[in-house]
DNA sequence: AAAAATATCGGTAACGTTTGCGGATACGTT
DNA sequence: AACGTATCCGCAAACGTTACCGATATTTTT
């Protein structure tokens, strides 16, 4: 017979349901209701995973408080020198390890930053990543990056990832899809730091760290015009991008200060991606009155235009002059060279982290919004330079 | 007069001293020390931080406990449709993002996988990482990204970072300084997988993703030798490092296969870097007696190298045959284009990112070290295509 | 209708730190 | 003897979640 394990009584005891797959009883006394612990049963099975020694094994080991030990190692005053050693040989000893989880969970920091990028595929944000990482580390952050493969959806999962990771801050450059920015607007209403670069929108209250697209799309423009070319094209980006606008309006502001006329089925703005590249690359060669020259939103691009116009038997620079955007590292070398814009790309890096750093590490929130702009740089090279006819 | 909170006493408190700036009183009687506490001070000021919602928000806002949210926010079981919805609601109307850090503590894990690399200027990390980013993003785990600078105490730092933060696994291609694994063994002893990559070593137990690096060198010197070129240089790396080892085997196989004289003065093992390529590039091609080909240890060597000989008037593939390794991006657009072992960098991240995902996932600690050997593939370009004499 | 099963929910320890506040001693000073 | 100062250390409440276990309320079965 069952017993009632509080008022002994035996008698009284009538099952009364299962719960967890196990037969339960209530007694109908002391109506106190119970299970029975399955003595067959294993105990709770330890837990599988590796103890990890904490702060409290290493006070137990040498018959102190946690706190003291706390105090001890992050050299706080109020500690007596022998105590404060004894911890630090103890903590060595049992192979000690702080858990920066639970160090930031009482801190509600983490000390990272975290960063989402648009692609890998070019070598712009691997060398950003470069400068940002540099700064970060140096002064003591992780950097924790993410991908967003141009992919709006991707991007704002992205954000809710970092969100719940409680990043100190967030450095951005958006997809090229991205026309909403409610997903950036959550960032501000937390009160946590946000630095778009590279691909920024005017809609969102943050530093921007751009380059002067303007101007050098102006100069590229320009330069072709100054070697004789007069047709020039524009393969551009989606216009939701101010990168794109802004180059697209270099090209406007050079074309009609030398007079030249623009024509407006040679200006294609599109999507980022060799696919594209190619289709509308062909569209331009193809036309019955081809440009002579074409200024293109990246490397990628003009390489792309640069080979097929060698397939298709067009000589650049003679028939064709090309202009690339961000000097890839195959850019140099690709047939007569590309001229194109050499952006500052660890510059872009080491800017954006700054800004992050004064915003995280201050405690008013009064910093305005403001817009840094680094300086690019026209790379001359053979896919242009022909002497003007 | 002053009455002792305990015994309420009056007659016999005494001053004794101060703590913190604050008198501090003892009671003759019963022999309690006590502060008053200040009435004119000023409230533990609120916390500047702003308040992020949490579950207990939601709890108290539908009047439910925590818990009840809890399961309701996981899709658990044991919760009625209508407290679930009701939940769903009030948390998309309070904002609620939950916190991860509280998660991963709770847990002990965080989701998240390590990734450290020597240097992030050639494309090949990169594109490792842009395979590994994928499945790990595909499998729901984040991916931390540290960068060594091919720096061994930056490598030490840096496992110590990812061991704090708790990381679920760590994925890892070492430093070309790298000669101690302790920091490696740390992993091992807590029973956190790891996953060794490229830049390898023997002396940890744990899975490593290589080419075939032995075959890959054997087949770009053997290629040399069929184009008619007899006294190969190799500009190796440095020695710890297994791949370095076993592109010197296989250049050795390769030349002793085809009876050809070993110059051991034109076999350079060295750092991985732009300046010490361009040294050892230049000693080779100074020698009294230079070689008619060179097999450097990757396509930044071999670059330096082609750019030195095209400034001494050393005519490529004629007078000197050039093989790269690893296929950068400007390889294929230099000169007559770099002769080069194309490695599947996307492939290898992947590979690592699935071991690790294994390792991590399973419960079993019985996994078994293995090693993936993946295929190279000898892209051959104008830099060593010479018809043999 | 009593007894048993089911469906929902709450209470409350963990997880590993940090930190404010106060206790306890030792020693020096009126 | 009474008071002042300084040093060192412990208590316990956070931080936000999860999960085990027990407790009701409701439905189903006998």
């Amino acid at each position: 017979m069952i017993g009632c394990p509080k008022c002994s009584e035996v008698g009284s005891i009538m099952k009364a349901g299962y719960v967890r797959n196990k037969q339960r009883y209530v007694c109908k006394d002391c109506n106190y209701f119970f299970t029975l612990s399955d003595p067959g049963q294993v105990l709770p099975r330890k837990k599988s995973r590796r103890h990890q020694t904490t702060i409290i094994d290493i006070a137990k080991a040498i018959g102190v408080s946690n706190s003291t030990v706390s105090r001890a190692l992050h050299g706080h005053a109020d500690i007596s020198p022998e105590t404060r050693q004894a911890v630090l040989d103890m903590a060595a000893q049992l192979d000690y390890q702080p858990n920066q989880l639970a160090y930031n969970l009482v801190k509600s920091r983490t000390n990272t930053i975290g960063m989402i990028v648009p692609e890998f595929t070019n070598s712009f944000f691997p060398n950003v990543i470069i400068g940002a990482h540099e700064v970060l580390t140096e002064a003591g952050y992780n950097l924790t990056i993410m991908q967003s493969n141009e992919s709006y959806a991707v991007e704002v999962s992205n954000t809710k990832a970092m969100l719940a990771n409680r990043i100190d801050g967030l450095l951005i450059s958006l997809t090229q899809e991205t026309n909403n920015y409610d997903h950036l607007k959550v960032f501000e209403k937390r009160g946590i730091p946000l630095v778009l670069f590279n691909r920024v929108c005017d809609h969102v209250e943050a530093p921007k760290v751009v380059v002067n697209d303007f101007d050098a799309s102006f100069s590229a423009v320009e330069h072709l015009i100054l070697n004789g070319y007069e047709r020039i094209a524009h393969l551009g980006g989606p216009l939701n991008l101010r990168v794109s606008r802004e180059r697209l309006r270099g090209y406007r502001a050079a074309m009609e200060k030398y007079g030249k006329n623009i024509e407006e089925n040679m200006i294609i703005q599109g999507m980022f991606s060799q696919q594209k590249a190619r289709i509308y690359g062909k569209y331009l060669l193809d036309l019955e009155n081809r440009p002579d020259a074409i200024f293109a939103v990246n490397d990628s691009a003009a390489i792309e235009i640069m080979l097929m116009a060698l397939e298709k038997g067009i000589k650049i620079p003679d028939q064709l002059g090309v202009v690339g955007f961000s000097d890839n590292p195959e850019s140099a070398y690709i047939g007569p060279g590309l001229t194109t814009i050499r952006q500052p790309t660890a510059e872009i890096g080491k800017t954006t982290a700054k800004w992050i750093l004064q915003l995280v590490e201050s405690e008013e929130e009064v910093k305005l919004p403001n817009e840094t702009v680094l300086k690019t740089e026209l790379v001359v090279r053979g896919s242009s330079k022909r002497n003007p006819s």
